[in-house]
DNA sequence: TGGAGCATGTAATGAGTTACATGATTGG
DNA sequence: CCAATCATGTAACTCATTACATGCTCCA
């Protein structure tokens, strides 16, 4: 019983949970809207980390099943005191997948004009993003300041592949005066 | 038999095959080297893809079995077609992972120095990776526009991470002067 | 000539995704 | 009052990581 240190998924789980109790609904909800752009996670995975944290006594019931058998959970004190364990712990690096840089990597099997195209459609989503981030950004100002620096990331992060795409140009991988 | 369409891990290991034959080993060697900043993968995987991908007729034995029990694979007709099958479908959205964005979101739980030291770490790979990048983008200065492509892409992410370090010390999120 | 270390692969486990199921709500 | 939709959860599957095993090489 115990030990097994939490991955970070089911971490996150908990220090939502120090705001009140949730079911794994509103987890779910509240994990996608504020740390989903780092870190995904599904319905699925929430729920296995819920049952095997309660297992482990991290987390217990909260009054009685709602409609459609909904369930809260609350902290408890072991629940308080891994969270703040692994807060501690050295984070590790980050990973990045990046499927459209694979296809760019492999880029002298496919036509540049198919290139261009793919690139297009990507360009288009992050100059959308980045819009949607400064936005946040601007209602956010003087709030809450660890949402401003993950939002910040999310902004320099959008402004780097843009400029990114811009270099794709001038390297000849993509047609020129196609992308914006 | 066949159809289920290949995922990004095995196809770019046929990226790979049509430079010519391979084992798993040098697979693996190859594909860390090229697509490891952005697409990572493990031995296990490239094992698996590898017998998934000879039962599917994709690839085949090039050749006798080397010193233990080495295996060499070459691309099949079909291999070939599924490789470019898979090039020109939609790349999807890139993934991020990032555990020290999870901390700083659940910063209001950690102390400013703890944090700071954290980010400290990150920093310093930080600027050594982009230093890393750029030598190796001079070095390849001129030859292969695809892999200068990718690597552009790693020296503006660098470049992003690092501002938005200094952003995080405008913040107050982290110790000013407690970084460089 | 044997043992340290590298090359190569497999097995066990853990994490993540997709597809499915079913109970509530609610607007027409 | 029922059909569409949303809320909530589970099961099946695929993908990824870590731990293990064993065969070769080569130098002390």
């Amino acid at each position: 019983m115990s030990g097994s240190s939490l991955n970070a998924t089911a971490a996150s789980l908990l220090g939502f949970l120090h705001d009140g109790p949730r079911s794994g609904y509103d987890l779910v909800r509240q994990a996608e809207e504020v740390i989903g752009d780092f870190w995904t996670l599904t319905r699925s995975q929430v729920y296995r980390e819920l049952a095997a944290m309660e297992a482990e006594g991290l987390i217990e019931p909260a009054g009685e099943a709602g409609p459609r058998s909904r369930r809260a959970f609350r902290l408890t004190a072991p629940g308080r005191h891994a969270f703040r364990e692994w807060l501690e712990t050295e984070p590790g690096p980050e990973q990045i997948r990046y499927p459209l840089l694979l296809r760019i990597a492999f880029g002298r099997h496919l036509d540049q004009q198919r290139l261009t195209e793919l690139v297009a459609l990507h360009h288009d989503v992050h100059v959308e993003r980045l819009a949607a981030y400064r936005e946040l950004a601007e209602a956010l100002e003087g709030t809450d300041r660890y949402a401003a620096a993950t939002l910040a990331f999310g902004i320099r992060y959008e402004q780097a592949v843009l400029e990114w795409f811009d270099t794709l140009a001038e390297l000849g991988v993509v047609e020129r005066d196609r992308l914006r």
